[in-house]
DNA sequence: AATACGGGGGT
DNA sequence: ACCCCAGTATT
């Protein structure tokens, strides 16, 4: 089973593997990384535009490490787990600094930059220097749990051992950067999460999930998510042509993008209701405001919540003393971050209201 | 060891 | 609704 089971993968990446994607068979490390940046719990098809988009503005890591961090976390915005592009800028200055440059070139340099871990750095150090570390994705814990029918929970600390010697063990040394691409390739197109196909499966005659018809009950996981439910109010105060926005600092979704000023109830409020909560006070305290409107109700799933946000039109007179935040004229607005529930509202364009 | 972190797509 | 996605950092 064991013996057959490289051999055969390496065999179908080479005959029927026709997965084409724009890092796929790069060597340069800094493309590589920004690549598997990108795609962390990320499929490829979202993340590939984003790619491209930050290839052509920062070619080099020279040129991404120098960049302002507004400028890159513009060129992210959409794509999530915003952690990842704070960290993905910090690594790119480590390289410069710590590295002079120079891409890291062993496992464990590669995995002491900021966000990468055990994946990526086995990713980038098979596909740039092909040395012999395994990858462990998504992909990788679906195809060994199925075809050696392993049912220990992915999400534990055992399942995480497990796998990782399995997928090491597994692994051609020669061909380290071919076997992690095939792998993940083949998870993605033939043993996919949902409606494998099995039937033109290469590996289904020695599958012992399908053997054992265990296919769809593995991998297994164990964890169940709570999903909590949150109500933003954005107070969209104007003076003259500013708005006022700051940048979310706060051990929270969303940090280091853009808002308004926001207001957060445990329940839904009405405009009376808001206007009688303290923090709303405090905030207009000797000052004279207008209220102009309203927009629609605005819902975002995300995976530990679910947010419905209002936005709700202010304007004041006099120049208001708002300390935090910064007054930007709407129209450069978009040179700032913002999540997408407020992207959402500007492409609509409601602020045209007032 | 558990939990949080986004947004999109599929069933 | 629920699951999954080229996972990682933090608590």
């Amino acid at each position: 089973m064991k013996q057959f089971f490289t051999p055969a993968l390496l065999e179908w990446n080479q005959n029927e593997n026709s997965r084409s994607m724009p890092w796929k068979g790069e060597k340069d490390p800094y493309r590589i990384w920004l690549s598997e940046i990108i795609l962390q719990q990320t499929r490829v098809e979202q993340g590939w535009a984003y790619y491209e988009n930050f290839i052509q503005a920062y070619p080099t890591v020279k040129d991404l490490a120098a960049a302002p961090e507004e400028a890159v976390f513009r060129l992210w915005q959409g794509l999530g787990y915003y952690a990842r592009c704070k960290n993905m800028l910090a690594a790119a200055r480590q390289i410069v600094d710590q590295f002079h440059g120079h891409f890291p070139n062993t496992y464990d340099a590669i995995q002491s930059l900021k966000g990468v871990g055990p994946y990526t750095a086995a990713a980038i150090a098979s596909f740039a220097f092909n040395l012999p570390h395994a990858v462990l994705d998504g992909n990788v814990f679906r195809v060994l749990s199925r075809y050696f029918d392993i049912d220990t929970p992915i999400d534990s600390t055992t399942g995480k051992k497990q796998f990782t010697a399995l997928a090491q063990e597994l692994l051609p040394h020669a061909q380290s950067a071919a076997y992690n691409q095939s792998i993940m390739d083949f998870g993605a197109v033939i043993c996919k999460p949902q409606q494998p196909a099995c039937s033109i499966c290469p590996l289904s005659k020695k599958c012992k999930a399908l053997q054992l018809n265990l296919v769809g009950l593995l991998p297994v996981k164990t964890k169940k998510l709570v999903i909590k439910k949150r109500y933003f109010y954005y107070l969209v105060l104007q003076y003259k042509d500013n708005i006022y926005i700051r940048k979310r600092t706060e051990n929270d979704i969303w940090q280091n993008l853009h808002e308004f000023i926001l207001i957060e109830t445990p329940q839904p409020a009405d405009i009376p209701t808001l206007q009688a909560m303290p923090v709303f006070k405090s905030t207009f305290v000797d000052m004279s405001y207008n209220i102009n409107g309203t927009s629609a109700a605005f819902k975002q799933q995300l995976t530990h919540q679910t947010i419905y946000s209002q936005f709700i039109f202010m304007s004041v007179t006099k120049q208001p003393e708002m300390p935090g935040y910064i007054a930007v004229p709407r129209t450069q607005l978009d040179g700032f971050a913002f999540p997408k529930t407020i992207t959402d509202f500007l492409k609509k364009r409601e602020l045209s209201l007032f």
